[in-house]
DNA sequence: CACAAAATAGAATAGATATTCTATCGCGTG
DNA sequence: CACGCGATAGAATATCTATTCTATTTTGTG
């Protein structure tokens, strides 16, 4: 029991519930996070709903709700409540202004307006994706790394982490993944066991790191299989590849934000599991 | 009573008050004009309440409620509660909706509706971004990084894609910049020489990777500033960050994807060059 | 290993809820 | 002016609600 029975933000209330979620135990800390991933939940729903969707006994979500200083579970609801009313004058108009406003303030330079940039350069990133790929070359590549007994990944410098998010969502579903990240030796290594058995993935964009435009010729000569995700018909990966993604008006460097290629390449792998089984 | 009981946004609801207001007769005019001037109070309020602010006796309300063609004032109500929480987060709702109803269906197995799936995802995600994100804390992080002597990037497992992209940019804008990737030893030893000079950027989501929850505080006690990224106010590294950024609606591990954060780091890199010149 | 303390789940309960029912009222019509 | 019809309000009701209580389990400790 605590002192903070008073009015309470919701704001007050997330700071003191994540505070205070080490000293809870267990059934507490079990609700404690669902009551911040699910605000409206708990805003609108009854006990035995709240319960019920966070996997607890009624009794615990007023144990909670004790916990915090309430009197009970509507004492505290009454916290989300507010956060929903506070929420919807504002919301839409307010919020598009405010972002529209900053944009041109201070000509950018203000770390919010970066962010804003980024994001709708982000956001137009993705439209282009999703217009300029095609089913054939997905559905291509899909029947590519289904038939592929281990999947290499090569994307090195700015596509490392591409190529690493790969691996990650490919690993989880349980495919055997190679990334040819060139630790502890040469890639040349690394890539020394695929044959025309297995799958490369191979990610670049200007400046086409010199390993990959090195490697790829290689493994295209052994016959392995290949899905290239670049931004240009020139690129050194793609003569050879049995697949091409080009994903086009990929920004220097530094400014480019991955989130079209690494978009494409979780599709990849979920459409793989979807429809192999 | 009319047919539009079906499911019916807060809008068209609107409409048809208006239309009919002038058949309805004396009290539930009334009440019509109460509900419309009050929406949030009839969302939120039991029959007792609306009725009472209102003017009328509850029966009233729930006749009004019949002659709007719904089951009760309950149905009614729910019609009012879409509205609050239509106007928090794009996401939510429909993107589990959506998910839940493509997943199963044969037009999300197929590849290109996978893509297009992810693509609006990852629009959705950033539209949270934006939202969520604010100005003070983006300043608050730039000025540790800028104060930064070097500057220590954690982030393992799902997340070590966007430390490996953010180490990019940064070493591109000539910062210098320690990736903690446990290669070749252990993650701790690539962080001794850590210190409150330096800075530390910590990216976890659920399920959060151990060496992370491990070293973070580590790092806190040796007073590092910390900038975390994190998907909830209860991971591990938050206790003791100076600036946290929650980027909430995380979807499964092998689901996410990584749009939002990789879209923030990035801007945060940015901004960080263009304020400090 | 035994004990005490805390935490938990599930049943019990007191209260509130939306809805239905019925007597009454207002009002236009024959 | 009496009649009939629809609207109304208030009481009755059955459902659902949050909360409390208690037996049981789990946890920590000497």
């Amino acid at each position: 029991m605590n002192k903070p029975s008073g009015p309470m933000s919701y704001d007050e209330l997330r700071g003191t519930i994540a505070q205070r979620h080490r000293a809870l135990s267990g059934r507490l800390q079990q609700i404690a996070e669902f009551v911040l991933d699910h605000p409206t939940d708990v805003a609108l729903g009854t006990v035995a709903e709240v319960a019920q969707r966070s996997g607890v006994p009624p009794s615990a979500i007023v144990r909670f709700a004790h916990a915090l200083g309430f009197g009970g579970f509507t004492e505290m609801q009454q916290v989300f409540r507010n956060r929903l009313v506070a929420g919807e004058a504002p919301s839409y108009k307010a919020r598009l202004a405010r972002m529209k406003g900053e944009e041109k303030s201070v000509l950018g330079r203000k770390p919010m307006a970066v962010l804003s940039r980024f994001v709708s350069e982000a956001q137009s990133a993705l439209v282009t994706l999703s217009q300029s790929v095609h089913a054939r070359e997905l559905d291509a590549a899909t029947a590519i790394l289904t038939k592929a007994r281990d999947i290499y990944l090569l994307g090195l410098g700015g596509s490392f982490p591409v190529a690493t998010h790969l691996a990650y969502v490919l690993r989880k579903l349980g495919h055997r993944v190679v990334l040819l990240d060139g630790i502890g030796g040469s890639i040349h290594e690394q890539s020394h066991a695929a044959t025309s058995e297995d799958a490369l993935v191979a990610i670049s964009f200007r400046n086409y790191y010199p390993d990959t435009a090195r490697l790829f010729p290689e493994l295209v000569a052994r016959r392995v299989p290949t899905i290239s995700i670049t931004d240009s018909l020139l690129s050194p990966i793609v003569q050879g590849a049995s697949v091409v993604f080009e994903i086009q008006d990929m920004p220097e460097p530094a400014l480019r934000t991955l989130v079209a290629p690494m978009c494409l390449v979780q599709a990849l792998a979920i459409g793989l599991d979807l429809s192999s089984d």
